[in-house]
DNA sequence: TTTCTTACA
DNA sequence: TGTAAGAA
């Protein structure tokens, strides 16, 4: 067994997720309904988390003290797992007159990285509406 | 005892 | 988001 599937192996319960990441089951669950999250399910429909999971929840609480809101921050994540390939494998098949200049992925990064930059100076300037917006309109 | 869903001050 | 209620 390799570390990637180690990492999506469903074993915490949500107990020990919130210890874990020190977020309240109505936070955790709240975020589920989001789809920012996809733990898995015992027989008796406890929730199941990862590896990933806890640390997707520590991203999530990471953006949330920047300033941004479930909608933004699910922007930023949703290519972060499976879709990451699809997205590639998307982006490989256009025609190269196409493509635009930056992937998906490397979009991403920018935005990442503007945050972290403006956190820096006082999370005032770019705000979830812009986040928003700057994905759609592209 | 812990977690789940649903609903509401 | 917190919290209550009833079920599992």
């Amino acid at each position: 067994m390799n570390d990637k599937d180690r990492r999506s192996m469903p074993l915490f319960g949500i107990g020990i997720v919130m210890k874990l990441t020190e977020l309240t089951a109505r936070q955790i669950r709240y975020y589920e309904e989001n789809d920012l999250i996809h733990p898995e399910r015992t027989k008796g429909n406890q929730r199941l988390f990862s590896f990933n999971d806890v640390d997707r929840l520590l991203e999530i609480k990471n953006y949330l003290d920047k300033g941004l809101n479930l909608a933004g921050i699910k922007l930023l994540l949703t290519d972060e797992d499976s879709n990451v390939e699809k997205t590639e494998e998307k982006e490989k098949a256009l025609p190269k007159e196409k493509k635009s200049v930056l992937t998906d992925k490397e979009l991403r990064a920018i935005l990442r990285q503007e945050i972290t930059e403006a956190n820096r100076f006082g999370k005032a300037n770019l705000r979830q509406g812009e986040l928003a917006r700057f994905f759609v309109n592209r």
